[in-house]
Order: C-alpha cells, then structure tokens, then sequence
DNA sequence: ATAAAAAATGTATATATTTGCAAAAAATAT
DNA sequence: ATATTTTTTGCAAATATATACATTTTTTAT
C-alpha cells in the first residue's frame, strides 16, 4: 500500500530532520518519490500522532510525540501475525499465544500502535497478557487489534467469544471519526 | 504584571482540562477574569512549550510538552519514581507503565516492600501488573504505592478511572505549583 | 470474477494559528 | 518626574492546518 510507504518515510523524515511545516515535509516526500497533497499529509500527521511543538527558539518543528521513535525496521509489520498463534480471552483480559521467544517483539509492537482501548501489554516468552482499559470491551480489543494489524482474525483462531456484525458497525463508526 | 498571571493559569488550564483550541482557552481564562485575544495566547503558548498534539482519537488537544514538572518538596526522592511513567487501572488491576527495561527492577522494588495490599506483581519489559488481593480497593493500592514511593502520585500521571476526591487534592496541590 | 463496503485521496474551502506593524504598557535611565 | 528603551498587546492580514465532499483505490464478501 502506498500509505504505508508514506506513513514510514514521514517517521522517519521527522525524526531525523527539521521540518517546520507540513509543506516542507511535502518536499521533503517528493524528493523521495513520495508525492500527495497537504491534506493527506495533515490526516496522516494526525494518525501518527506527529505534532508541531515550539522549538524554544521562537519557532516550530514537526516531532513525534506519545509514541515511541520510529521503528527501525518496517519489516516486523508483515511478519508479526504469523508468530500468532491463538487468542484467548479471560477475566476480561486478553491471553495472546505466539511461537516461542516471540511474544516480546509481538508485544512490543502492540505497544507502539499506541491504541487508546488498550491500557497495557505484559509479555513472557511466548504469552502476552493484553489489558483493556476499563470501559473496553474484549471486542472493541479486537478490533484494536485488527486495526493495528489488519487480517489478523482471519489467520488465528480466535476463542472464547464471536466477532458479529454489531463489531463491524463498531469498527466503521471508528474510523469515521 | 498581567502576564506572569496570565502564563501561570494558562499552565494550570492546560495541565488539568482537554483544551482543543486557542479560542477554548481564550473562554477558559475569560471565565476566570483573564481577558486577552487570540494572538497573544497563541504567542504565549510557544513561549511556554505548549503544543497541540493528536488526542488518538481523532482529535487535538494542547499539551505542555518538553517541560520538566516543578520538583519542589521533598528531598528525599526515590530513584525508582522517576523510571515510572503512568499508572493506569484497569479491570480492577493496576498497570504501570516504565521506561524500557525498567519494569522488572521496579516490580521487584515493589514485590520487596512486602505490602499486604498486594497479592503479587508480573513484569515485562516496561509494564507492570499489580494484582491487589481481593476486597483491597485500587484506592487502597495508590495509598499503598504511595507509601513505598513517597511523592509518587505527585509526579505520576495516572489514567483509567474516575478521580476520587483525595486525589483531586493531590491533583490540585500538583498543579498550584 | 463481480458486487459491495470500507478506506484513502485530492480539491476546494473552512478553520485555526501565526505574524508584521503600530500603539500601549512597563521597565530603565537621566 | 521625564525621557528613553524594551516588552507586551491588539488588530488586521498572512500563513498554516484541517475537513466536507466527491471520487478513486483497496479490501472484503458473494
């Protein structure tokens, strides 16, 4: 997808230089090839929850906050469903099972998508513990989760509830906003 | 002089409220008798570091950022509180968050102080779960925590639920400044 | 493969924020 | 106290960013 692209060389941009505009940005995205308007470039800002903080010289710069830096590689992106293995839900938390010495790097990434719906993540070896915050549902957890890495239900087995059409309606209302 | 005053509010609006624009503010300090227009707030707010950051819900809000929360009582400072960056609760547990790596170390701080309250602790790599043993309150527990970590709450942010009156206290001594 | 639904994007525009400039207020010097 | 310099402020205008809407692209279901 051409968005992901996109979405990666702004981290990265961002974290390496100093844009003081969304238009300098735009430059910056056409001298790599990367070419979209403004406007994108303003919703996907959002998304990444990149913002224009006062530089303490009476100017602004572009910088990532509340999230953590850009990950190196995008590559665990791809690759991180496989290592799933089950999902499990119980006493309103969510039990995720990968291969062995995978459950770190699969938690981490959870943690970097930086969902609101999920309050926290515990890994061991091949076991992450997923907290909702209160007021979450285990299937508004899902959808979390399907959203930070899309296809991801359809590969696992999923127990101990059903996804329903009500999740989808749950999930459009979402990202309309 | 007018403005010292007017930055001072502006800090303790923005610290405690989801302010989402200038002229949001602008209302807020009108309601407490500090009038100015829309440009000087917007010079102010650079000058104190304040900047307007995606809420992760689709929004913006402003936040202080790259400013270091006044220090000002107690010498006596655990080296451990400043690794602990939000305490959420959640499903009538406790997450708390750390710096990378520093999850396990706290934790153990924690599980040494042998509290009653606490029926046991799990670390990852930057998430704790406290567990309360059952009939202790979450409440119970910030006390609790707050009594092996003098002064922790004072730098904490703490999310997930409802704010009981003690802690709008705490809240409130935080922001006076 | 085709239809249906959802997500992403551009355009034009609305909204929000910043800034140049002149006036007013405050601080400093005489 | 008065003049001089510096800082703060409002106004109006410039600039920057966000968004409604229509359209295209991608994803999902049949």
């Amino acid at each position: 997808m051409q968005k992901t692209k996109r979405l990666l060389a702004i981290e990265k941009i961002i974290s390496g230089e100093n844009i003081i505009s969304q238009e300098a940005l735009l430059k910056k995205l056409k001298g790599k090839g990367i070419i979209c308007t403004q406007a994108t470039l303003s919703r996907n800002l959002r998304q990444l929850g990149v913002s224009r903080v006062p530089d303490g010289r009476g100017g602004y710069r572009y910088a990532l906050t509340g999230k953590k830096e850009a990950s190196p590689d995008s590559g665990i992106r791809l690759n991180i469903i496989p290592v799933i293995r089950e999902i499990v839900e119980a006493k309103g938390l969510m039990v995720i099972r990968t291969l062995p010495g995978n459950a770190n790097a699969t938690a981490y990434y959870i943690d970097n998508a930086g969902r609101y719906e999920i309050a926290g993540t515990i890994a061991g070896d091949d076991t992450i513990l997923v907290i909702p915050r209160d007021g979450i549902t285990l299937n508004q957890v899902h959808l979390c989760l399907e959203l930070v890495m899309p296809g991801l239900h359809k590969q696992i087995e999923r127990t101990g509830t059903s996804v329903s059409k009500k999740e989808k309606n749950i999930r459009k209302n979402r990202s309309d906003k």
